[in-house]
DNA sequence: AATTTAGTTGAATACCGATTCATATTTCAA
DNA sequence: TTGAAATATGAATCGGTATTCAACTAAATT
């Protein structure tokens, strides 16, 4: 031991967020141009195919400036689907407050889905690819959406709005109807109006699929 | 032109599957073990962790064998998602067969694909993570699926067993719910039977969601 | 048996991109 | 103003792996 102590206790792992938090106004507009050059570059060529070049150039930093902000490409995703988790239930909680039972709930939280989704197509491509990268990450996400959405459907079955049933099944159901009917019908091709799908399902809903056999109200 | 004219006619593209088809039973067999072998190595590792090598150990074969009978690594992902579509469609094809009708055909369809995936995993992560490395053979998978799907939809309607709609939009909805439930309670955590998912999704088919407003039969 | 064709081998090649690091610049508190 | 801390740079490193290839073995054909 010839040389000074070498502490390892100077680097405070900071809030969240890797190496180091910023800790200046042009150190957190750098972070978040990074961040937000990784959403569109993972959502255009994918997480595999983008390179850390990539989403350092979108951003227009060099390459080493990607570690100043972040502990490597996996780190930088997980903080995407975080941040874009947070965003979306933000919206749609926000789209469905004035609704005045669940059916309009539903309704104009699909539609607020569909069209959030035209407008972010990243999310999508993220989110899904997320999967596959860190299941964690991924499973967090829609239990965090799944937590809140069967609390919204138990209110709604105290008031006597919906059938008693099994909610959480039902919300895993409904949150795989608006992906699929969001990438067929928001990113794919946009062949069938959103209110068209609304109704759909609205229809849905209201009155089952099968003609006959509705128990009485 | 000094030297004699190398033809490039020689070998023949071959029905489907890359280089050449095997021409010879061992041919096939050992085709047929690479093609398994990439099955449960994407279906474990991941498209992109799981290397050449890893499917050529589990097939038992050396590296270059791989290249005798596929193109690549997208190749196969290919191959697999086409060959995987067959089974799928014609398992549930079977398990619905005897149905007496629509909504009993939607119950023994939904436990069947449960069930299924249940018993072949790799069946969602291969397909999931084909999306992104080539969407095309995805969306052929789904738009397959799903031109079978609304024609089945569209007998019902005509029988008089289903209400009048948006047969497309619905099969998609339906696509999604059975691909998240599958995901929760097939593949990620056994603790809800399978039962009272199907019983769930058919209360929604029979009576809708809500509690008021069903039209008479 | 001899010859041609099909299949197999595994080491070498070739390429790619994530991460590191020594250096330079900017910010900010004293 | 000044120096320490924070931020930025981009070329070099480093590990990994898809693909190729020349030599070898097995099977089919004559």
């Amino acid at each position: 031991m010839t040389t000074a102590p070498q502490t390892n206790i100077a680097k405070a792992p900071a809030a969240s967020g890797g190496p180091g938090a910023p800790k200046t106004a042009r150190g957190a507009r750098t972070r978040a141009r990074i961040l937000k050059a990784a959403e569109h570059t993972f959502g255009t060529l994918g997480y595999h195919r983008a390179g850390i070049s990539d989403i350092t150039r979108a951003a227009g930093v060099a390459q080493g400036t990607f570690y100043t902000y972040f502990a490597g490409k996996e780190e930088i995703l997980r903080e995407l689907v975080r941040d874009m988790g947070h965003q979306v239930r933000a919206h749609l909680a926000a789209e469905i407050l004035d609704a005045g039972n669940r059916l309009e709930a539903e309704e104009r939280g699909l539609r607020a889905f569909l069209q959030y989704l035209y407008e972010n197509p990243s999310l999508y491509r993220v989110l899904q690819e997320a999967q596959f990268v860190d299941e964690a990450i991924y499973r967090d996400y829609y239990e965090a959406f799944g937590k809140g959405y069967v609390r919204m459907l138990a209110n709604a079955t105290r008031k006597g709005e919906i059938r008693p049933g099994n909610n959480e099944v039902r919300v895993w159901a409904l949150m795989g109807m608006s992906n699929f009917l969001g990438l067929r019908y928001a990113l794919w091709e946009q062949d069938v109006s959103f209110d068209d799908i609304v109704e759909t399902l609205s229809d849905l809903f209201r009155n089952g699929l099968t003609l006959d056999g509705k128990e009485k109200p």
